[in-house]
DNA sequence: AACCGGGTGTAACACGAGTTACTATTCGCC
DNA sequence: GGCGAATAGTAACTCGTGTTACACCCGGTT
């Protein structure tokens, strides 16, 4: 049943050629071979239906064009997960103008070095990291096998290490100095600690903001969400609420670096009896579809994921291809979707799109 | 910089052998290599780091252990489709747990032929057609050149057509019957018209509903909405309350095949003097987090995708293998979860995850 | 007749692996 | 001591392609 391949020897017999011709004329290096017999040829290999054999070319010339792609978790997709998809929207469309094609490495996180070999097979040309973690020593490892890496919003200490993030302390930035312009001065800010460097960095945005708004030393009501995952917890909602509460000097707006968590955690302040915005503003980080649906509509920090995953590309591929690369590390402006629960008048805001 | 890969013939070398001698080894062949030498190539291989090349490996045995996806548009993963990203999930999942990678396959939806060629190449052993138009001439072309494919969500007439869906006839008898059990009678039903095979299948559900509650022949006020992709234009959501508001007798309930629809429609209810669920009960399809997060949160028929992507692996590899499949076409149940839109008290409903 | 040179095309090798058929050595047994 | 069988290992081919070095032909010049 199943049909046999034209291989490039059937062409050239069909042709009366040998290979090597077909193969020269095939791939345009036909300078030697009279017009005729290129005609011939080509024509053979269009009647045909030819196609070039994928992995022998790939065999042959050491390319696979293909690019390889590392999500966390084999669950990545999860619809509670909208980063993912979006980020590789953009890389899906970057990978399309570059003529490569993508594979998702699939693997548990955990046996790192199973995916290390599996990636230096090669099964592609070089990978896209995306959102690994700090501890992880794949990333290292695999900087230390001169594999071409490019990582998605995070980075390691590795001379060679390519990566693309949105500028998280601009963005930290973004948000403080939207509240300190609307004048609130007691600010909660929810993040998952110093150990994630984006946390780290939009603490600094802020407290950066601060400075600038006149407020020196600046002091957030800083609460560190404990380690639960993508999905936070039950526990973990109520435990950031019971904070908000119990916070002193009460604070009159929050930053909180997760959109879903500012979301979970905007449901039970009603219950709490804290009004939003009357009670306090809210400005969370992310800003998707979710954020304008919820009530109010939730001012947020926007990162551009499809730019950062069509330019991750752009990058891998220079890489690949041995082209010079400019920046080690290119950083992507946030922008601020500016809607009520800081009860602020809505802003035709800068669309999501 | 780039550290030379160790290839078979280097750990044959190191262990004093033939190359010969180390595949016997490493494939397990070695049935008659003394246990000494034996251990001496496994010992080298070990030490070197040794792992096979993926692509001659490839080449050699026609297998490259990869599954093609072939998703409609490159923007597929657009956070606004939750669709494709909860499927790949399932998909994703199957992969790790067949041992396979995946590939995307890049490419826009219109020059089928170059998709074609790219996964005849052969990019991949197989590949998962996901929830393709009926007119695409993709699906047809690969099975007649019999290459493995299974198809996600809509099937094609063709003695070699293997397939996974959910079960659209029994969800949309599960819609109507809800409908009619709170004592509904008069029924509007948006759907995308008869030539697409879901709208088709969910119709006749509800209708095969309606006669079984007694009212024959069924009638349901149908709505078919214009083909403008996934995300639905303002225009044809205003034209869908029109006709809601027109539609003679009133309709006290509908079922909308689409949550994104069910959603935005809903929403433009209230200013058309519309009360739901005291004017109008609402049924939508797709069950997704969205649905739980609307005001009032949407009843809505779900589909198991998470489940379908995961059988459609399993279907796919054991076509690429050669073993028997027993079904052609597996379908998955639908299921109701009842929230607040009907009217119906929320019953702890069949969870989503 | 011998030599040169441009125009055409091909034989042969390489990429890194799996597999088959065959050689070489040793062992057991009569 | 000789013969067959078992044991241990390898040369040579294959997958489908790109590339390099070379062979051949033919016309023109010395």
């Amino acid at each position: 049943m199943h049909l046999k391949r034209v291989r490039m020897v059937d062409v050239a017999q069909a042709a009366g050629v040998s290979r090597t011709t077909a193969s020269l004329v095939l791939n345009g290096r036909a300078k030697t071979i009279a017009a005729a017999t290129r005609q011939r040829v080509l024509q053979a290999a269009q009647q045909m239906g030819y196609s070039r054999h994928a992995t022998a070319l790939a065999l042959r010339t050491g390319r696979t064009r293909r690019i390889g792609i590392v999500l966390n978790e084999p669950e990545d997709f999860d619809e509670h997960d909208v980063y993912f998809s979006t980020v590789l929207a953009g890389i899906t469309k970057g990978a399309l103008s570059q003529d490569y094609n993508l594979v998702l490495h699939s693997c548990h996180y955990m046996d790192w070095h199973e995916l290390y070999s599996d990636i230096l097979s090669p099964t592609a040309d070089g990978v896209l990291l995306v959102g690994r973690f700090i501890q992880d020593p794949l990333t290292p490892a695999l900087l230390d096998a001169g594999f071409p890496c490019v990582c998605i919003s995070y980075q390691v200490s590795h001379p060679d290490c390519y990566s693309v993030d949105c500028d998280n302390i601009q963005g930290g930035y973004l948000a403080a100095q939207h509240l300190f312009q609307l004048g609130h001065r007691q600010i909660a800010f929810l993040y998952p600690g110093e150990t994630v460097r984006w946390g780290r960095d939009r603490l600094a945005g802020a407290q950066q903001a601060a400075v600038e708004a006149g407020l020196s030393p600046p002091s957030f009501h800083l609460y560190q969400w404990p380690d639960d995952g993508n999905m936070p917890s039950e526990a973990s909602i109520h435990a950031a609420v019971r904070f908000l509460q119990t916070c002193r000097p009460r604070p009159t707006a929050m930053i909180c670096c997760d959109e879903l968590r500012a979301q979970s955690i905007t449901e039970c302040l009603p219950s709490a009896g804290i009004r939003v915005p009357e009670d306090l503003a809210v400005v969370s980080f992310n800003s998707t579809e979710q954020s304008a649906r919820t009530r109010p509509p939730m001012t947020s920090v926007a990162q551009p994921l499809r730019e950062i995953g069509f330019a991750a590309v752009e990058m891998l591929v220079d890489l690949i291809e041995g082209r010079e690369v400019a920046k080690r590390c290119l950083r992507f402006p946030m922008s601020l979707d500016v809607r009520e629960s800081c009860g602020a008048r809505t802003i035709p805001a800068h669309s999501v799109r």
